[in-house]
DNA sequence: TTCGCCAACTAACGCGCGTTACTAACATTT
DNA sequence: AAATGTTAGTAACGCGCGTTAGTTGGCGAA
């Protein structure tokens, strides 16, 4: 039951008769190093017979490289289990850099917490090879002073970097989109609330989409019908009893966050009004749940696992040298209207 | 923009004047090492002026220990989304290991390969000091074979393995308080759809709590009202289908996941059926979007992060060598009563 | 015969660090 | 004055591996 010791290379030699130098040789198959086949075959036995597997950590030391990117997550506990494809983000991003014999760390950060970033550390001690930086904050210094070290590294959704590798849904057309949909079918007092604080860059991004299309459509951009969410389905119901207790209530709203309308349609429910007939609802993720909302919520739907996908993609070439054509990337939204957003008729 | 050659022990050594082993002594703060206090302040501040930070995979190498603990989810893409709370669970192990100065490896597997499962790379190349195993199926050969070769390992749930340390929510406990809440208003035909094929351990453990429910109440178990449901909402649809197709439906259904109950009540509601006068529902996981359902989903609650928090410090006291008193935890669960099960009236 | 060449290896260094010996200079005791 | 510490270090080995620069013995060609 003791941890058995596991064979090295040394061990391998030492049973085979050979230096250790022969043995890296016959396993790393190096082309011009003449080893005739009956030395190799016997190493091989031997090592098999050691049930011979290399010191992962050994190797990275000789290469210098960690074999290990991290994925850093700035998300409290709620807002973890809050963003439902988080999920989906790690499995794209596993996906493709196991595939390339990566590893993938995982590192959360306390959104709250100031001076140095902890993840800065991964790259300084040199366990990581790179970082894919998913929700940061609007301007994070670390980030840029990270890059311009040279550190491998991808955001996802960054507007204020401009040199730094990003791929990001495209959430100001995906905000348009919601919004314009509105519009078009004559409403045009229309209420946001959004995902997150506004020095996250979706929710700004978002925002931005929002106010674009009341400025295509000639409406005016008025703060009093713009409230601040913050990802749980909690943080959308304040906003909208807000909204409601307006002397002109909005007939619609575009919520930032499928989660955080969750909350924003039961404050409705709890005032008895009635969705769509009183007010439209439009979210944004289309997570899982959304279409099964009574009524079903009509929302913009994301592609959650390209963004881990891609995002790691991009952070692997950027690793081996080859830098990416296309150094920020965005991902088209679709919207899926449903009954939260039926006919205007009033 | 050239990646910077980072400062080294060597570095500091020929900076300040002294030998590499003098600045190691200062740096780990060794006691019995006669180091005077004005070399010790001569070296601390050429380290800072290098801006020192030790390497982290040399210092694995010298004390043979990765400082990373890998957390195994058995998951397709479609399971990591729906598993709403792997978030969560993600976020508990990884505050306790990283209070401890580990880090968190994730590896996903695809539960449908065969062979010998890739994460036991992981532990064979020392990639890391140990395993925290989600979701296993029933039966793991590789589980209780590293187990046997002295590898730290915990996993979430698994009746099989009777001396593998275990962390997991009492399955057969909540799905027991699920039924008999039923069953004690005067229900005897109750249906049930797994939330996951039998031969994964909370599926297994969660139907297990069914039947006792049934026997203690004595109903006799009757196989043609229980289906498989599989992970995602779109799993639960079908199952239910044939629920209401039978001659004699059944007036209740437990479902072992909120997220297959998504499915099953959609299948209800497009049959033109009322919950809960025609038939009543009660899931399991108590997801967020639960109490926004209309109506607001019965269901167990659990307690995710607490699943991954206690299955760290599990792992962490096995590492550090100091075995845990209770090698099998089981958290309790809760029901929560809402408007899917009112008061049954037929 | 002798020189050069090639196959078949191996010695030795480096990666960055922990750690155990060991040493040289000086101070204190007997 | 000699023996015994004590202080302030350092040399050297080990962790497991990649990799370069050799080394040896045999063989064909000049």
């Amino acid at each position: 039951m003791a941890r058995k010791r596991r064979a090295t290379m040394q061990d391998i030699a030492k049973a085979a008769g050979v230096s250790r130098t022969t043995v890296s040789f016959v396993l790393n198959e190096i082309a011009d190093a003449n080893i005739p086949e009956n030395t190799r075959q016997r190493v091989l036995q031997v090592a098999r017979d050691l049930d011979y597997t290399p010191n992962a950590i050994a190797l990275n030391l000789a290469r210098g490289k960690a074999m290990t990117v991290g994925l850093i997550v700035r998300q409290t506990a709620e807002q973890m289990s809050i963003d439902a494809f988080i999920g989906q983000v790690i499995l794209g991003v596993m996906h493709v850099v196991e595939a390339e014999g990566y590893h993938l760390l995982i590192h959360a950060v306390d959104p709250t917490a100031s001076g140095t970033q902890t993840y800065v550390e991964l790259v300084r001690t040199r366990k990581v090879d790179g970082l894919l930086i998913s929700s940061p904050l609007a301007s994070d210094p670390e980030i840029k002073m990270l890059h311009d070290e040279g550190t491998p590294i991808v955001v996802h959704g960054a507007a204020d970097l401009a040199d730094v590798p990003s791929v990001d849904v495209d959430n100001v057309q995906g905000a348009y989109a919601a919004v314009k949909h509105r519009v078009d079918l004559g409403q045009r007092r229309i209420g946001h609330i959004t995902n997150a604080p506004f020095n996250y860059t979706s929710s700004r991004d978002r925002c931005n989409g929002y106010r674009q299309a009341l400025k295509d459509s000639g409406i005016a951009y008025d703060t009093s019908l713009v409230y601040e969410g913050a990802f749980t389905d909690d943080s959308g119901a304040a906003p909208m009893r807000a909204l409601l207790d307006l002397p002109d209530p909005p007939t619609a709203v575009f919520i930032g966050s499928d989660m955080v309308a969750l909350g924003a349609v039961g404050a409705i429910h709890a005032r008895g009004l009635h969705i769509p007939n009183d007010i439209s609802v439009i979210g944004f993720d289309d997570l899982t749940f959304s279409q099964y909302l009574q009524p079903p919520l009509t929302t913009i739907h994301l592609p959650p696992y390209d963004l881990g996908r891609l995002g790691g993609e991009t952070l692997l070439s950027i690793i081996s040298g080859t830098s990416p054509d296309a150094q920020r990337l965005l991902l088209p939204t679709e919207i899926r209207v449903r009954g939260t957003t039926a006919a205007y008729s009033k």
